[in-house]
DNA sequence: GTTTATCGTATTTTT
DNA sequence: TACGATAAAC
């Protein structure tokens, strides 16, 4: 029960919400769909709606289950529930969806062949354990790469497949490789290691439910109310472990966009959302169609490039901050020679967004891909703006804090094989592939864990002196360290592994910035292991919490993928690299199926909707990618944008085309060395042959720039490279 | 067992 | 280009 002074504060929160939020909030019974399109407020929605149902009592705290897919979003939820109720939002469940089912996990391990002490297993562990597999069984991969049968178990643990139900059709062009068998082998290894991939964590919970009865029960009856955000993300297991944990009281509210769906790749599949209506009986839908967040201009533009696609739900965003007077600036759209203008653009706009007063911290550039980075980094560093590039490799990915990590799963359990094989030869200690191959074959043939049949190994004459001697050192810290378990706190443990191993040692020796890095990083993760008290509930920790906690104290510009931009926003958004191949990528169009083409769209409708007041869009007639200059057409999604909003500068020569896509044939793309000066003897008048554009007849010359009026594509610039002189 | 050379290959990555 | 994985050389 809550307090009068409390009641106070909740109303007020109720009352700012507009009608169809409200009704999002007050439609506590049942099935409730909201659909709610970008900006239009469904983290205020979710946390108003448990607000809401702890206010009435409807439910204990402890009978409410959120589920995210982002620690960050879950944080969040948690932190803004928190206060508007106070401490009672501690006993939320709120969390990940593999948090959740790992906690379930945890009380339950037994029935699907597990300790309690289970360790989570990250995508290196996953590749190592599989490639092992693959050697022991001498498996024929048919040209596979074990990193494509890892994605292909993933991909079936993601539709919450079994090894024993693959369907012969999941199996695709690896029907000839055994892929099921492997799986299973896999599985097996997992289980006998007391191990789980991420994966597994929804799958053994899915079948928890699946298999028994009563559990499932206690869990259907505890959960009286069920809210899921980004459910357009949910892949076949999640949405098959929401049915039955719901099944009880029926009161599941999912909260998505189908036009936000971008990670069909991650097994998403958006047709979770789009099915909502038949899957659950008597359900409701509410469309969430005022945006808060954005201009009337950019939501025009977006709503027109994503009415592009078919299978949609369908919404219609209007903005709520402007009037009918007041659209906002317009969406300038740069279009430059190559990519080296365009970062420098992008600088330059940046800069003089920030003398007008902006915030680094106001400014975000989002690119379609990794590599784009790299540019803007060398430009934002040579104009001395600060930024940071978001979705680098993570703190507790780093290669020396997974070292240590893995000491410490051995120190914590003599079963952990993967971890042993990770550090013990690193640092280097005369331990190699030979060494490890005998420890391996003689752990198989005695059933004993890697470490203890390392033990085994010393006391015999199988190895050779100094080996065995390198060895000896090693597990005689091993016990030294199991000893001070319980004497010392984990902080003071690790800085003892730390200086026993003789690892920082060898990083400062080596002088570079990077082992610098990498000195403080282990520094840094010392102090991280303070806060805790047991090792093992800090491992726990890192596995399913892998972000990186920067400070965030100082202004900066914003570097990241639109991938990873989806659920932020920023006053000024700047989205380069809209060409044919690069956006949309180009993998999307070689592959068969036509929904990678729509994936695309909709991650351009999510870069433009991340952003409230101004959207800079360019592209580049040439871009070096991997050292080979590549020349791009302008992205087909720049004419699906409305022409009136846009406020065009192109010194490119090329012009959009109306609303005519770009065919296929003239997008194949030619690859040619710039600096493979050909020396033709090119003067104005001659006719020349252009890989992409076709014949044409040189206009202008500009040093190795030419203005070339093509026969079919029209005027166009040109490096002189690319051109040939016709046979 | 460790270092060096060569080859191949290159989206997106919530956990 | 740059990184990783394998192969040959030290």
């Amino acid at each position: 029960m809550l307090i009068n002074k409390k009641n106070q504060v909740s109303k007020d929160w109720l009352d700012t919400l507009n009608p169809e939020q409200k009704d999002a909030v007050k439609t506590t019974e049942g099935p409730l769909l909201v659909l709610s399109g970008a900006g239009t407020g469904k983290t205020r929605v979710l946390t108003s709606r448990i607000a809401f149902i702890l206010e009435r009592n409807l439910s204990k705290p402890w009978e409410v289950l959120a589920v995210t897919f982002t620690n960050r979003a879950a944080k969040e939820m948690q932190q803004r529930v928190g206060k508007i109720v106070g401490p009672v939002a501690e006993s939320i469940w709120i969390g990940t969806f593999h948090s959740i089912a790992n906690r379930i996990l945890r009380k339950h391990p037994k029935l699907v062949g597990l300790d309690n002490d289970f360790t989570i297993l990250d995508q290196d562990d996953q590749l190592r354990l599989l490639k092992q597999l693959i050697e022991d069984d001498g498996y024929n991969l048919n040209n596979f790469t074990p990193k494509v049968l890892m994605s292909w178990i993933q991909f079936c643990k993601d539709k919450g497949l079994e090894p024993e139900n693959v369907p012969f059709e999941m199996m695709g062009e690896l029907s000839n490789c055994n892929v099921i068998d492997l799986y299973s082998k896999y599985q097996d290894k997992l289980k006998s290691l007391n191990c789980v991939d991420f994966g597994d964590l929804l799958l053994h919970c899915l079948n928890i439910f699946r298999d028994n009865e009563e559990i499932l029960r206690k869990y259907q009856s505890k959960f009286k109310y069920i809210l899921v955000d980004e459910y357009q993300d949910t892949n076949v297991c999640q949405y098959l472990w929401l049915r039955l944990i719901s099944q009880m009281y029926r009161n599941l509210c999912c909260v998505g966009d189908d036009d936000q769906s971008i990670y069909s790749w991650r097994g998403a599949e958006v047709e979770n959302i789009l099915r909502f209506e038949n899957d659950y009986d008597n359900s409701k839908v509410i469309r969430l169609e005022r945006n808060y967040r954005s201009t009337p201009n950019i939501l025009y533009a977006a709503s027109n490039l994503i009415s592009y696609n078919k299978d949609r739900l369908g919404k219609n965003l209007t903005a709520a901050y402007y009037d009918k007077q007041d659209k906002g600036d317009k969406i300038t759209l740069r279009g430059v020679w190559d990519s080296e203008q365009e970062a420098h653009w992008v600088v330059s706009e940046v800069d003089s967004l920030h003398s007008k007063g902006n915030l680094l911290s106001s400014i975000a550039v989002l690119v379609r891909a990794g590599y784009q980075t790299l540019e803007f980094e060398e430009k934002f560093i040579s104009s001395s703006i600060p930024y940071r590039v978001f979705g680098g490799p993570r703190f507790y990915e780093r290669l020396e804090i997974k070292d240590i990590i893995a000491y410490l799963r051995c120190v914590c359990s003599d079963k952990d094989d993967l971890a042993f094989e990770r550090i013990i030869n690193k640092p280097k200690r005369g331990i190699g592939d030979s060494t490890l191959k005998k420890i391996r074959s003689n752990s198989k043939a005695y059933q004993t864990s890697l470490i203890q049949s390392a033990r085994d190994l010393v006391e015999t004459d199988e190895l050779r002196s100094q080996t065995k001697n390198n060895l000896n050192i090693l597990l005689s810290f091993f016990s030294e360290w199991r000893e001070s378990l319980d004497i010392l706190n984990p902080a003071d443990l690790v800085k003892k592994i730390i200086e026993d191993t003789g690892y920082v040692e060898i990083l400062k020796k080596d002088s570079s910035q990077e082992s610098q890095g990498r000195v403080e990083n282990l520094a840094e993760f010392s102090r991280t292991l303070e806060g805790w008290d047991t090792i093992k509930s800090f491992l726990d920790h890192v596995s399913l919490v892998m972000e990186n906690e920067v400070s965030l104290s100082n202004d900066f510009v914003t570097i990241m993928t639109l991938h990873s931009a989806k659920g932020s926003e920023f006053d000024n958004v700047f989205l380069p690299g809209w060409e044919e191949d690069v956006f949309p990528h180009r993998r999307s169009l070689d592959e068969s199926r036509v929904g990678a083409l729509e994936e695309e769209r909709r991650l351009a409708y999510v870069g433009l909707t991340r952003a409230r007041n101004k959207v800079f869009i360019s592209y580049a007639a040439n871009r070096r990618i991997y050292n080979q200059w590549q020349s791009n057409l302008p992205s087909r999604f720049l004419s699906e944008l409305p022409n009136e909003i846009l406020d065009i500068i192109t010194e490119t020569g090329i012009v959009l085309g109306g609303k005519k896509h770009v065919s296929k044939l003239e997008t194949s793309y030619i690859n040619q060395n710039r600096n493979n000066d050909n020396n033709l003897d090119l003067s104005v008048g001659i006719r020349i042959f252009h890989q992409k554009f076709g014949y044409g007849k040189i206009i202008s010359i500009d040093n190795n720039k030419l203005s070339i009026n093509f026969e079919k594509a029209g005027n166009k610039k040109v490096l002189s490279s690319f051109v040939e002189l016709p046979p």
